[in-house]
DNA sequence: GATTATACCGAAAACGATTTCGATTTTCGT
DNA sequence: ACGAAAATCGAAATCGTTTTCGGTATAATC
């Protein structure tokens, strides 16, 4: 009924607990034929270590814990895969937590993996991010940290991102090498570096192919939905029949003004060029298909924890660490809803 | 830079960590005096409790196990969504594993929670479920455990599914009333019963309309794919132009048909309709949108979790808990792949 | 046979908290 | 001022492992 312990195998085989842990772990000290009885013995009335008291003793819990705004989006449950992938392969087990955007949030949550005493701690930051006091605390307990995704740059610690800005910048040259001249860009909230980001390879990109800014075909996304970019594909073409392409700060947006644009016979890619990002799973079974920019979730997750393991085991052997920045490669995904 | 323990906290103020544990933890034999005082050094020291003790101590973690088929699926996100936010509410933290469908990877997981001490087990199970020997161990160990959406019929333990074969039996029915009489069904793997059950609906509802059982009409997926949606829906209509319906497995499978019929002038729903399970997002957003039927992962989650609570508690309490079994009620998402 | 080396084992401390139970002190009625 | 009741406190056991350090017993060496 009651779990087996250490003591239950000792009382049987009249030793003492200590020679049963020895004979366990493969200490030297212990003949072969107790070793083997303890053996025998573990296995028949199936003895499994109390972790609990294994994590106590040895100061470390073999878990890791990861916060991320949400999980239903299919780029952070790809995260989320990759690391728990990762992670039992190493024989980690991974808690996760979901801020819902909320900084307020994230904060008791940081203080729940902390006092839960998991060996790291993995994040991607809620969006409205002044705030990283909480971060510097994981920092200064000295308990191994990574971003990824959405990070803070003021931050010293390691992270994972992709390079949104030249993503941006070739997901727009993209448009213009295949013809497209005056592109609109339906970018994300003001805040997240993220979406700042990729407004500004999207600014470069014209730059650099002599195509002036126009701001009166920049539209703001507040939640990023499916609807907005509906709307926002009906707007602009009401005032501007002539423009020729969209760049969406990603693939839901995307889907959304092609839908506007599938419903009023305006063809895509024909008349109007559409390019997403994020290459979720959606874009491919739309019509036309979404041409997008990949954004490498699964890797992210690998890459974020290794680094963190990394960390780990610096520490443990005592060394200094030196955060490290890992800047994925993004690969635009040719579809059909841009020209070439 | 180490962790504040109770220990820290009793020697500054001359006194025992006894009392400093139950002035903490509001016990009325300390005085107010120094439970002030306490409570202020702790405050100050910035002393959380190390959890690992107090799990080893109270023989409780206050941590639940989620084993998924697959993390990166619409509706098994939700579900977890649903189970992380219900477990935050008391305080529980989640650790979620993928079984990526093997049960020799179930089985391990499943050790790797019991050892782990989790307070309870989540499980949705892996497709080829014969084996149900791992299970028996949790439930003998008296480790709370639900199963969902994909469960044992063999298995005495709480259980959170809908009901495949009515919500089936209704989505053909809905085809049925909207005037189609040939209908084909895309049906999931041989093995698992949700595919059963919604196969058996699918015939249930042909029947009690008269409408005779084409065993020519039937597809079965293995993948359960776009691809194979395409493939299907291809193959069926060259032999059978007057095929007037698809109820498809997946919302994917349904995609993949329609995205077929499209590209070849098939009108849906005019021609065709199509009806789809599971609700996933991107049914919304494709064209003509899907109808579908409505599977609640978010709640079956927290109600998954609420019955694991249940248990948990009346455990705590030494009381005997009947196994109960909550029948989520699903309902048809009405769109423009079908008629009426 | 005395000495040293080797093999094997176990007591005990530690990890950090909780809780029982007994001891001491204070308060108060008379 | 005395005894009883109430208010405070702390020693110690416990949860289940790990690990250090020392102690025996046996084997090897001369």
């Amino acid at each position: 009924m009651k779990p087996i312990t250490l003591k239950d195998l000792a009382l049987k085989l009249n030793i003492s607990v200590t020679t049963v842990s020895k004979a366990l772990k493969g200490y030297s000290d212990v003949s072969k034929s107790t070793r083997d009885a303890v053996f025998a013995l573990a296995e028949e009335m199936n003895y499994t270590p109390n972790s609990v008291a294994v994590n106590l003793r040895t100061r470390q819990t073999n878990t890791i814990g990861v916060i991320i705004p949400t999980i239903v989006h299919q780029f952070f449950s790809k995260v989320i895969d990759g690391i728990i992938e990762e992670a039992e392969k190493k024989g980690y087990l991974v808690i996760t937590l979901q801020s819902n955007e909320s900084v307020k949030l994230e904060k008791k949550q940081i203080d729940l993996l902390l006092n839960k005493r998991v060996d790291g701690i993995l994040i991607s930051l809620a969006n409205d991010q002044k705030e990283i006091k909480h971060l510097q605390k994981v920092i200064n307990k000295k308990t191994p940290l990574v971003l990824f995704d959405k990070i803070s740059k003021s931050l010293v610690c390691s992270k994972v991102v992709i390079n949104d800005r030249e993503a941006a910048y070739n997901a727009v040259t993209h448009l213009i090498q295949s013809g497209c001249k005056k592109i609109a860009h339906f970018r994300g909230p003001l805040n997240p570096q993220n979406s700042i980001d990729r407004y500004l390879g999207y600014r470069k990109a014209l730059e650099d192919n002599n195509i002036k800014f126009d701001k009166s075909l920049i539209y703001t996304c507040e939640d990023v939905s499916f609807e907005e970019g509906y709307k926002f594909a009906e707007d602009i073409y009401e005032k501007n029949k002539d423009i020729d392409a969209v760049f969406a700060i990603t693939d839901l947006v995307a889907v959304g003004a092609i839908a506007y644009f599938n419903e009023n016979n305006i063809a895509v890619p024909n008349q109007i060029s559409v390019i997403g990002f994020s290459n979720w799973f959606m874009s491919s079974v739309i019509s036309p298909s979404l041409t997008t920019v990949d954004q490498p979730g699964y890797k992210m997750g690998k890459k974020a924890l290794k680094l963190l393991f990394k960390e780990m085991n610096a520490q443990k052997k005592g060394k200094e660490f030196i955060p490290e920045t890992i800047v994925l490669p993004t690969k635009i995904i040719k579809r059909n809803s841009t020209l070439i």
